[in-house]
DNA sequence: TGTACATCAGTGAACGCGCGTTCACTGATGTAC
DNA sequence: TGTACATCAGTGAACGCGCGTTCACTGATGTAC
């Protein structure tokens, strides 16, 4: 049958959304399509109006998971006090409430070896979504000009990632706690405590 | 039929080493059972008489793999000139050849995400392979006295597998060397050139 | 030393299951007249 | 305003496939006598 005018790009858009969480929380692998669409109340056979394949969802899923990271991050530092901005985001990375929240967390700590397995094509859509993140993490970063705050985002960023996945990968809650913390101020002395920018 | 006297443990042990290389190549996920046996020369059905299931050869693959990177590691830093030793360790470790060599790399680096999704009992036996893996890189790590040497590992090794697995999800050639580089350059600084210990 | 028998690593077919993808179909809505 | 028809999001069955696991079987070797 037919269906209410805006209700494909809601269908689109709820199917993105839980991809985007649950590819974070249990991987690609482990979420069939069939399994997405049974999220939503649909069955799987519709998913193919929405998108080509499953690598095309793969590529969009995370594109959208950095955005949402993105946005929570940039929130967190703009929020912040004058010259706190990098402080908060480090805070919020390395907190056991990130930790936890992998479904809505960090692309880059749940997802990168996975993200390192995908074909060619995949890969080159999702070093796109990876620059877009970068960018809007950039003005955060100290440096006296862009060059350097790249250089710097590409230590601090991949550093937290391994740290949180880290912690993660590690059972016991007290073990967890203490990579955190070490990290945590290990990035806050090293990257948030210089005198000015 | 009957076979051979050590052919057994020599079988165990293919397995094994197969599947730590695989596993830390393409994921659990992406190599069945019956594909490693194949590698062999062998066939699936006989697979249930050297493991119990592919959750037991997962944790017992992982262990291999932590070993077999802590071998390389030590060895390296026991290769280096006096006091040199971490310089070797993280010269290796943000080397393209490292980024290349997935298969017999770290595997914190190729599966951290992957191991914090494991049931409870195998992340425990995995993380006693990461206790292991530390206590024989913990003689390189600088510091006055273990606490504070863990307190670094675990700043350092995470701060490492994330620049790797990040690097490794980049497709640009150039791209990944610069990520390697930086991180290089800012863990050598920070970890390697402490005056003395 | 020679014979009878037990062992058990590996075989290959079978199990139920979920995967990604395709496709003929449905039928309420939007559009044309 | 009323009627006829085209659209197309979603359905549900089917496709070939590989998964992890089980199991009756094979037969060269090791062991007991």
């Amino acid at each position: 049958m037919r269906y209410p005018a805006e209700q494909k790009a809601e269908t689109h858009e709820k199917i993105l959304s839980i991809a985007a969480r649950s590819f974070r929380e249990q991987g690609a692998d482990a979420n069939g399509i069939g399994e997405v669409m049974k999220k939503l109340g649909l069955t799987k056979g519709g998913f193919y109006r929405h998108f080509e394949s499953k690598g095309d969802l793969y590529a969009k899923a995370v594109a959208r998971a950095f955005e949402e990271a993105g946005d929570r991050l940039v929130a967190l530092a703009e929020a912040a006090p004058e010259g706190q901005g990098l402080r908060a985001i480090i805070e919020f990375y390395l907190s056991m409430e990130h930790l936890t929240q992998l479904g809505s967390g960090c692309p880059m700590a749940a997802l990168a070896p996975e993200i390192a397995r995908q074909p060619l094509g995949i890969g080159k859509r999702i070093n796109e979504s990876i620059k877009r993140y970068r960018d809007r993490l950039l003005p955060y970063i100290p440096g006296h000009n862009t060059e350097e705050k790249i250089g710097r985002f590409f230590v601090l960023l991949p550093g937290m990632a391994g740290a949180l996945a880290t912690a993660r990968a590690l059972v016991d809650r007290q073990a967890r706690e203490r990579v955190l913390a070490a990290a945590r101020s290990f990035y806050l002395k090293t990257f948030a405590e210089e005198s000015s920018s």
